[in-house]
DNA sequence: TAGGTTGTGCGAAACGTTTCGACCACCGTA
DNA sequence: TACGGTGGTCGAAACGTTTCGCACAACCTA
């Protein structure tokens, strides 16, 4: 291990010397800070983080919060953890992946009290969080992924559910539509309070009163069984709907099954969208659904951005939504003829 | 920030028996030491470990080097990281996600040299990987999830193709088929020494011939629309094939909708398994595919533990394989009448 | 009673940085 | 000639641990 006083001896210079010269911390004459850092290269130093850390109360490293693999844990989720990862590798820090146990506050006091992260990134976030609360009393530097109810001047990047609605709704009103059903995540997640949930539900109906569609938003089946038996009480119940919306991928799957047992095609019987589900998942079903891809990677990105610019100086909060990406695929189209209202 | 000092001071004692009082690191007197615990409790001291890495060489953080999410990054690549990090946790650990750059070798160097981990996890690893050799050669404990052609005696923990493949085979056969194919990944993956491309081929192909089964092996789709040519080349190259197993997930989609547009059905025309693919997908899938699901997460879990045995001593080296798990869904049932060879 | 052994605690050094006050030579100016 | 400023460098302290040699008392044994 080449530590920073051999460079400074190869250079002939003093170890104090040897720094201000490497991190231009200080005026150093231009001659000698050549010398030290021909000898740095020769000597293929790399400073100690560690000590560095010490020293300088800053490791560079970022803690990312992730919830234990609950019910389930989808590549959305995980391309949070990648796309941040690059961000702060880019800025030269590091990502440290932390596992939630059961106690999130005692792992966060844990994790904080180490000294090892500069900052913390938090993920599935709920509206009535109270990790960012914790975070603030012990002056932890945090960013969110999702937010809480009232986020107040906390950094956070989230989807802006208002605007994919707003597509998602412009794009079923364009091709004739005149009622759409939302199917929302599963209602244990729901009662959960979970920001995704909570949000897309208000936002979607609003965007369909904006739009003047006729919507039905109450259904959030959890499984594909419970797609399956939503579906049809939805047609029991609002034969009309021509248009459906899913936030689920398992629910689509039972969805599709109900649709086909009811003799049934899509799209020319029904335009189904899914909602918050990958390209990469939309590809699996036959048609190729229409699906509003939820930016993960980006907000990952945005997120350990924010973050790091947090910690080198404090400006305004950040908190950007950015909306989801609308895939056209094989599954929506005008509605059939007989059901215009 | 409380430090050593303020608890030595509190419990009036040296900050060295301090030290040796919480580590129990060397014997000190019970009296004194449940005072210095006490005085620790109750001011909330919680280790540096900067400081207590700086000193001792070793700051209980693993590396997890993971590939850029080149072509496709699936649930199960991510399940490694998953897994690996709660391992890690459990045993005092931490897991620091380090994306690949353009130059892993590089990157290798940068982490290594920062002192700031213990080891170093490796994922996607190529038969002919070359990071396996630089670590070793730098001295740099580490553990592979996959593994070179010659692993010598480094640990790792891989899937166990041989086993996998007898497993597929009994259950195709104990449906009564005769003859099997066998879909790989892409044509590129296969060409770039891809571990999990090559040892599913060789087994594949063994598996088959020690059961007696007809076999055919050489088709790489790489996408849905390969997978659908691929599978009407076979059904007319041979058309006794009454199985098929794939092993990309976007190939299987296609051989699907190329089975449905043949008229035929699932699983009475054809029996179809999923290699290599979560649970979770095929339940995407209608009927729902009979898999052989990757012990992704088990794969990291074991890849950290290993890794952390070595760095706590050195045993023999570790070298786990661990099968795929059969999920029998509704793809899979004896074949048609008509094609008994 | 002298010498050795054991149990317990202390102080100082070390890990590799960064930071800060001090120092020195040199220059321009009064 | 003396003096203040300045650009450049140095040495020492500090960050919070662990580790190691040493000291001291008490106790046992010959």
């Amino acid at each position: 291990m080449t530590s920073l006083r051999h460079v400074a001896e190869r250079a002939q210079v003093a170890v104090s010397t040897a720094s201000a010269a490497l991190n231009r911390t200080r005026p150093v004459a231009e001659a000698t800070r050549r010398r030290v850092e021909q000898a740095a290269a020769e000597l293929g130093y790399r400073p100690n983080l560690l000590a560095r850390g010490l020293q300088s109360k800053r490791t560079r490293i970022l803690a990312l919060l992730f919830p234990a693999p609950h019910s389930g844990f989808g590549l959305t989720e995980m391309q949070f953890a990648t796309g941040a990862a690059e961000a702060a590798s880019e800025l030269g820090y590091h990502l440290l992946l932390s596992p939630e146990s059961a106690d999130p506050m005692e792992e966060l006091r844990h994790l904080t009290g180490l000294g090892l992260v500069d900052g913390v990134l938090l993920m599935e976030v709920r509206l009535d969080d109270e990790r960012p609360e914790f975070l603030s009393e012990s002056g932890v530097p945090f960013s969110m992924i999702g937010r809480t109810r009232d986020p107040g001047s906390i950094d956070y990047a989230d989807i802006d559910f208002a605007a994919t609605a707003r597509d998602a709704v412009a794009h079923v009103a364009g091709l004739g539509h005149r009622k759409l059903a939302f199917f929302n995540l599963s209602g244990d997640t729901y009662a959960a309070q979970y920001g995704p949930a909570i949000r897309a539900a208000a936002e979607f109906a609003a965007a369909a009163e904006e739009a003047g569609l006729a919507y039905v938003g109450d259904f959030r089946p959890g499984s594909a069984e419970a797609g399956g038996r939503a579906f049809e009480r939805l047609m029991q119940e609002h034969p009309d709907v021509t248009a459906l919306a899913v936030m689920d991928d398992h629910a689509a799957v039972g969805v599709i099954a109900a649709v086909a047992r009811r003799g049934w095609r899509i799209p020319e019987d029904l335009t189904l969208l899914l909602v918050l589900s990958s390209a990469r998942v939309a590809e699996m079903f036959h048609p190729r659904l229409t699906t509003l891809e939820p930016p993960s990677a980006e907000l990952g990105r945005l997120g350990a951005r924010m973050l790091i610019d947090r910690l080198q100086g404090d400006g305004p909060p950040q908190q950007r939504l950015v909306p989801c990406r609308l895939v056209v695929g094989d599954s929506s189209a005008p509605p059939r003829e007989g059901v215009m209202a």
